[in-house]
DNA sequence: GTCTATGTTAAAAAATTGTAAATTACTTAA
DNA sequence: TTAAGTAATTTACAATTTTTTAACATAGAC
């Protein structure tokens, strides 16, 4: 599983797709691209990306009338928004912001402007690679904001330690996590702990959910497979 | 009382806090000035704003210098800040949002610009006359300007500390708060309160409100759920 | 079969939170 | 300005929950 955060580029030039894309999977963003708002529209509400960079003069749909479209699904409602236009007019940037945009970057683009500008704009919102807050693993959903666990859409409560494991074992399912490993990771490098410990907290986990998602690999350590 | 929207305009030219009054007084906001960096930080805290306009170029301390500074201090770091430029300079745009600025406007503004990126911005961050107001949730409806909360029709009075908690927790339900969440933003970073303040707080709540709304979740913090 | 790493259980220890009452700080109305 | 009333905080302890330990069991590698 991957946190990264996602961004979708909307614009019907081939070039500036793959500047825009480029310059910010460089920064280690997640990009997707369409090359028209229909499918802007039908990309988004499936990938439910943290931005959305959006042309404005396109054929069929213009970046406006599909920024509206967009702030009008529940889902994408929290979506930030930025425009991406020829010049800086007054009409457009009027009717962007009045369309639900968060934001206005004009042609021609510099990297480092753009890259800035995304930068500021998520984190404005809140929007870290963590913010990320839920993890889906088929009948496993972890809530880390509301910090709350469902199994089968039962809801398990851990305890502090056992939410901390349980996210750390399932934040790469199918890696081998060795003793070493989950102390660091759950209890920190300076406290020291019996030999016991970690044993026992595996052992409620797999009382918590079904017992045959967490493996013991002998000698090396545990891992979560689902 | 009044529930207009609050707006702070800085800069050092007299013409220009005139003109941007004018018109944001026009559109029926309140408007406070000044015309310098420290005035703004200090009418900034006392008068909490819901939106700063604040001029780059000022003497003594700029704008930028400014915005970061009202973005140190917890109870400014939900307001929203535009700058207020001369040139649109790549250099001022991206320091600008380094800053912690939300939108930029250039100059020469013209009236209508102005005000329909002002009402965008608000509407974006969800501010509004009457949206801000109140909340609703089930059984519970709290308005937050007649600082008045209802509990199944029945009024219920909450001290200020208490109203402020109970804002913050509702304001995101579901989600856990840690303890030094509520500390930073119930009562500020540099107070210091005792371990079991929170608690005494969380009690009282509590004991006005139905028991189970607020939730306890061990060695992190609290969250409130419908 | 022995040996070692891990599993299991219950109980002790530690950490965290709940509560009532006392104290202090703050407001407000006379 | 002061007294009374209210709100906020602290204190001291109780209650609860989590975490760790320790003693023993078991399974699998060799």
């Amino acid at each position: 599983m991957n946190d990264n955060i996602k961004i979708l580029v909307v614009d019907d030039e081939e070039d500036i797709l793959e500047f825009l894309s480029y310059n910010l999977r460089a920064e280690g963003y997640d990009v997707i691209v369409a090359d028209n708002g229909i499918l802007a529209i039908e990309l988004a509400k499936q990938q439910q990306p943290s931005l959305i960079i959006l042309d404005v003069q396109m054929p069929d749909m213009d970046g406006i009338t599909t920024c509206e479209k967009i702030r009008e699904i529940p889902s994408l409602k929290e979506t930030v928004v930025t425009f991406l236009t020829a010049r800086s007019e007054d009409y457009s940037q009027i009717a962007g912001f009045e369309a639900g945009a968060d934001d206005y970057i004009t042609k021609p683009i510099r990297p480092k402007v753009l890259v800035s500008r995304v930068k500021a704009l998520l984190k404005r919102r809140g929007i870290t690679k963590d913010t990320n807050a839920i993890i889906e693993l088929g009948d496993i959903v972890i809530d880390k904001e509301k910090h709350m666990t469902t199994y089968k859409d039962q809801q398990v409560i851990f305890a502090k330690k056992e939410f901390k494991l349980l996210k750390l074992l399932i934040s790469k399912p199918g890696k081998v996590f060795t003793r070493e490993e989950i102390l660091e990771k759950v209890w920190g490098t300076d406290i020291v702990v019996g030999d016991r410990t970690i044993d026992v907290h595996i052992r409620k986990l797999r009382e918590k959910l079904a017992d045959h998602y967490i493996k013991t690999v002998k000698g090396v350590g545990y891992k979560f497979e689902y």
